[in-house]
DNA sequence: GAGATTTGGTTGACATGTCACCAACATAAG
DNA sequence: CTTATGTTGGTGACATGTCAACCAAATCTC
């Protein structure tokens, strides 16, 4: 016997669908507009620019993302092509691949994050109270932890 | 001068960011191996279903599900061919197109949803006290309708 | 009621992501 | 050494969604 949602579940649910729909659609348009960038391609720069020598193995890079390794490399064949990052062999190990962001990714990031962070402020962080953004951030890492 | 997002911010704005991303992956799979349906097929024969006469005009659909003409356009024109919905012209508007469930598209949801329902509550409702449902709802829907 | 505008919808080109599969290399067992 | 197994990446085919251009029917204006 199914046992369906109750309002107050359907609410949270459609809630949820709806939220993603509209804050990403217009997150990522947003930051297109101001940088030329995806959500994507700033998460990839994001990360590389936090790492050492900002430069990561893909298999690393894509597992701290959770992006499969084909998401991975395809969108590292485009960033590349785009003069964003480089894809070097690395020396350990035959097979890997070492991606590292160029100066002109570095400084495309810089450009692009101020705009992105008032963007997320604008239109999710600060319409929460504290509580709000509390509960969130602890369902969202619970929810995603099962899922791992 | 920008500012940043505190630690609690970014651990809300991240965890959101992987609870989207891998929340959205495994229900996808889930529904896809059980009826062959993705999360887009499956809300438009949801939407279908609780219209009158298991018909509406693209347009409305459109405007109810907030996705763009063009998006939903292109998905009807797939599900069309799979037999699940069809397209008609509409009597009172030329311009219209009228979009109808057949016996098919409203078996296949029948059958999809006790499995769908029961993967959101697994992997999403379940997990969340009666508190933390109302507050995602809340939120949710407060952002949303800043975007709407 | 002719011309301009809006509205409803379609289409094509293109970017992205998925899956399935392959190739090269690494490692442990025998 | 040699084979079985797992790991690291890359590729191609395909589904989806975006944007922008476009068409045609419906409305509005003067």
């Amino acid at each position: 016997m199914t046992k369906w949602l109750t309002d107050k579940e359907m609410h949270a649910w459609l809630g949820y669908r709806r939220m993603r729909l509209l804050l990403d659609l217009r997150l990522g348009r947003e930051l297109m507009a101001q940088s030329g960038l995806s959500e994507a391609d700033y998460d990839v720069l994001s990360n590389l620019s936090s790492a050492p020598d900002h430069r990561k193995r893909l298999s690393e890079l894509a597992a701290h993302m959770r992006w499969s390794k084909s998401r991975l490399s395809h969108h590292v064949t485009r960033m590349q092509q785009r003069g964003l990052v480089t894809r070097d062999e690395c020396a350990d190990d035959g097979r890997g691949s070492l991606i590292t962001l160029t100066p002109q990714g570095l400084s495309t990031i810089e450009q692009a994050a101020p705009g992105h962070v008032a963007s997320v402020r604008e239109h999710l962080i600060d319409l929460l109270t504290e509580e709000e953004l509390d509960v969130l951030g602890t369902i969202a890492h619970r929810v995603a932890s099962r899922l791992a």
